[in-house]
DNA sequence: CTCAGTGTTCAGTG
DNA sequence: TCACTGAACACTGA
């Protein structure tokens, strides 16, 4: 489930959980996919370092210790954190496990290990951090900034949206929703979009990430009038509240749902 | 059994 | 070289 607002809502609560405290047993599983570039055995000798916060970029999120190295995560299409006792078991498709004191205890979990984990000396000045553009909830650039980026991208807009080298945090339901609610037509290039297009979609960005983080990334908490509630399943024959019928279709190789009597 | 999937990367094309 | 597209990756669940 991690788009920025998942990934947000993990960071706010294994900050919440840990902040502060120290390593008290780290174990991974071997899988070499997952974690790139290190093993097990490197992961254990992080035992000791206190977790100093944990911060998020885009859809990355890392652990900044007391001294380099830095635990840098990606929850790729379906990672995520599970926090709770030590005393519990270890849950299904565990990764990682990481004890702190007071037995306090966070697992990474991927079923289908497109998630990586890898360890870095400085994580926004070296890859993959490093190549990602503005934090679309930190760091949103005005409109004039953003009308001179798209200007430059003849891809489809909803393409460009998901483009992490520009809307770093940006994923496939949240691009729907923003052009959804632009009324903006997901196939347009994104250099044919008018100021005031830009405008309209850079808003709703805006609003959408705003709100999704703000409800911690509960979907059930979105505004009932959101695309998100209806587009699951591809269901024939889905509709928005008002009635107009949802449409499906593949752009910059996704899933896309869209609304043709709304967008243009 | 088949296929889609809230992501990223890389080879191939123009 | 650049911009863009589509397949591959790996695995679950419908």
């Amino acid at each position: 489930m991690p788009e920025l607002p998942e990934v947000e809502a993990a960071r706010r609560r294994a900050e919440r959980y840990l902040q502060g405290r120290r390593i008290a047993a780290l174990s991974a599983v071997s899988d070499p996919i997952v974690f790139e570039g290190t093993s097990p055995r490197r992961l254990a000798s992080l035992r000791g370092r206190e977790i100093a916060a944990v911060r998020r970029r885009g859809k990355h999120l890392w652990m900044e210790l007391d001294r380099a190295p830095h635990v840098l995560f990606h929850f790729g299409m379906a990672g995520g954190f599970r926090l709770g006792p030590a005393s519990e078991p270890r849950p299904r498709f565990w990764k990682l496990d990481l004890v702190a004191e007071g037995g306090r205890r966070l697992v990474f979990t991927d079923p289908r290990r497109l998630g990586r984990v890898r360890l870095r000396r400085d994580p926004e000045g070296e890859a993959p951090l490093a190549g990602l553009g503005f934090d679309v909830l930190d760091a949103l650039p005005r409109v004039a900034d953003l009308a001179v980026i798209l200007a430059r991208h003849g891809a489809p807009v909803k393409a460009t949206l998901l483009d992490q080298s520009l809307f770093a945090g940006v994923g496939n339901w949240i691009a729907d929703e923003v052009l959804y609610q632009a009324g903006l037509d997901p196939r347009r290039p994104a250099s044919s979009l008018s100021r005031e297009e830009v405008g309209r979609l850079r808003s709703r960005l805006r609003d959408i990430v705003r709100r999704a983080v703000a409800v911690d990334a509960d979907s059930t908490r979105f505004p009932r009038t959101w695309l998100f509630h209806r587009r699951w399943g591809r269901k024939l024959g889905a509709h928005t509240p008002r009635g107009e019928p949802i449409h499906f279709l593949t752009v910059g190789g996704r899933t896309t749902a869209w609304v043709p009597t709304r967008q243009r």
